[in-house]
DNA sequence: TTAAGTGCAAAAGCTTTGCGGGTAG
DNA sequence: CTACCCGCAAAGCTTTTGCACTTAA
């Protein structure tokens, strides 16, 4: 079981980079706001929802509004370049993580950790044919109490 | 792969029992609201939200609020009655299975179908004690389209 | 040039809260 | 009895939308 840390520069740069080469083919502006939200959500090795994004400092600068922050998340999420996480609470998360990894889920405070672990990687999955369902990637969610949490469970 | 049907009538009385004694054992009152917010969460084989609890009939005919279907979800969530569950929409959605099981999670419409498969469930919970995270449960979710999206994308 | 994106502000949708009256134990 | 719960209505968040202006290609 390995926590993973955040994505390197080099990695950062291929992602937006990517990102520039499929608005390009789709005939879909690169706009300064789309850049700069990407940008962001890679930064942050958290799972922000969207209003998170809308208050991060190089957000805010640029006066990009909120309307954008929500329009450009589900741009992204369209684009293949982020992905929505899922979690038991009321608001949409996002992922700057696209490829197969897996989630810590706090049941308390809904705080997500990413891990890695390659037995759960090896996951075979199921054949889903028969229920007409087609299955583009898997994730385990572990659901438990996190550090802070259990803390509070001792000494509420 | 089983798709999973509903529970049984049986397995619901149990279920509402049990709920029953948790209130008794524990000071907390056995009101015919929370019966029924249950019964009907029990019933449903699908993943509703508060509103649409709100918004079935025996709810509605028994003049309950929107203010106690939200909050006695959440008080037999905290007993144990219920769970919630994960999912990348922007609603809070409660499941009335409370055992292991996965998910089909449709990228797409946002659709859940619970799924029950041994080699999923065999799945060894890697350790998370270096991490401090005490973990309760796990869900695999299969993420992809569901047949009606599946078909939407054929002819849009 | 021009189709698409953006900002603004307002609307719509989801969830929580305060409070007076009601009810289970 | 009495603490806790419920219904109501209002407030507080989160997210979407319509429209006039701006911008990437």
């Amino acid at each position: 079981m390995k926590r993973i840390s955040g994505l390197t520069a080099q990695e950062k740069k291929r992602r937006v980079e990517a990102f520039r080469k499929y608005c390009s083919e789709n005939g879909i502006p690169f706009t300064v706001q789309r850049r700069i939200v990407l940008q962001e959500v890679l930064n942050l090795n958290t799972h922000p929802t969207a209003d998170t994004v809308y208050s991060l400092p190089s957000v805010r600068s640029a006066r990009i509004s909120r309307a954008t922050v929500y329009r450009t998340l589900e741009n992204l999420v369209q684009a293949g370049a982020i992905t929505k996480t899922c979690h038991p609470g009321g608001k949409v998360r996002y992922d700057g993580r696209t490829d197969i990894h897996h989630h810590l889920v706090c049941l308390r405070c809904d705080s997500i950790i990413d891990i890695t672990n390659k037995a759960l990687d090896a996951l075979s999955i199921p054949d889903t044919s028969a229920l007409d369902f087609d299955v583009k990637d898997f994730r385990v969610q572990l659901r438990g109490l996190c550090r802070r949490c259990r803390r509070m469970e001792d000494k509420p």
